[in-house]
DNA sequence: GTGGCTGCAAATCATTTGCATATAC
DNA sequence: GTATATGCAAATGATTTGCAGCCAC
């Protein structure tokens, strides 16, 4: 069951522990982009010994070793994602939920700027999702 | 002197005040992209009496009116622009300085995805600038 | 056995809010 | 004259830090 996440842990010559396996759970199970407070909460019920400290460690620690990666999206609190290869990030405005976008952008993705390093990309698309437009148009018709 | 700034408020049928010509003069004349605090400690010198509540109130109001915009790329602050055309941006990890990337990514410039009404677009590279390279290799001569 | 990890409480830092005064129109 | 903007002080919320005890290796 936690096989998977073990192996990454090793792999990156982490050590194994329980706070670390079930943030990379959470995280390999939910593609919802979550914030500290919903990893932690989730996480909390299971494990009620958990603290936020270790939630904001481990994620830096994974973070550093590039298993996962932070998105600055939201503009007001650090959203997490699986780093599983470039992908770009689409956030509604109006109820917060963030999608994937699997465009590539040719230019974006490879290109060194006049001897720049690139070691990260990431393109963000802000608006409002389909799901709030609708809701839009109800509320133009109901007043 | 300041007849551009006064053009731009009017457009906008935006109140002429001291502390919004003031702000937009900055972001016209620094394309460093500066957080809040640099904007405010830069005016104070000439304007005592400004307030950090009314920067953040200022800069709220001309980016709503998308006479600029917020840069969430560093992670911990807001980063200000003047918003003049789609451009992307790079940020040094090493020392924070942001650059204007110019590049144009067709596929993210203009694409909706899936229904998704996208209003802005922003592309952020990160890694470390040509300058911070070079240091690194001296710190590695050097021991 | 020990260095690194966890978890608590307190601190920090960017940003927001409440409200009284001032000012653009 | 009035709605809106300014500016102060206090509040909020995400994240960081200091430190004592614990655990993976």
């Amino acid at each position: 069951m936690y096989e998977k996440y073990i192996k990454i842990l090793k792999d990156h010559t982490l050590k194994i522990t329980s706070p670390r396996l079930e943030i990379l759970k959470y995280l390999d199970k939910h593609h919802t982009h979550p914030n500290v407070e919903k990893i932690y909460s989730s996480l909390k019920k299971k494990h009620p010994s958990l603290s936020r400290t270790t939630v904001y460690n481990s994620l830096g620690v994974l973070k550093k070793n590039r298993i996962i990666q932070s998105l600055s999206i939201s503009g007001s609190e650090l959203r997490y994602d699986i780093d599983e290869g470039l992908h770009h990030h689409f956030i509604c405005k109006h109820c917060g939920t963030i999608l994937d976008i699997s465009i590539t952008c040719p230019n974006m993705d490879k290109t060194l700027q006049g001897g720049h390093r690139v070691e990260e990309v990431q393109g963000y698309f802000k608006g409002i999702c389909k799901k709030c437009q609708t809701k839009e148009k109800g509320r133009d018709n109901n007043g």
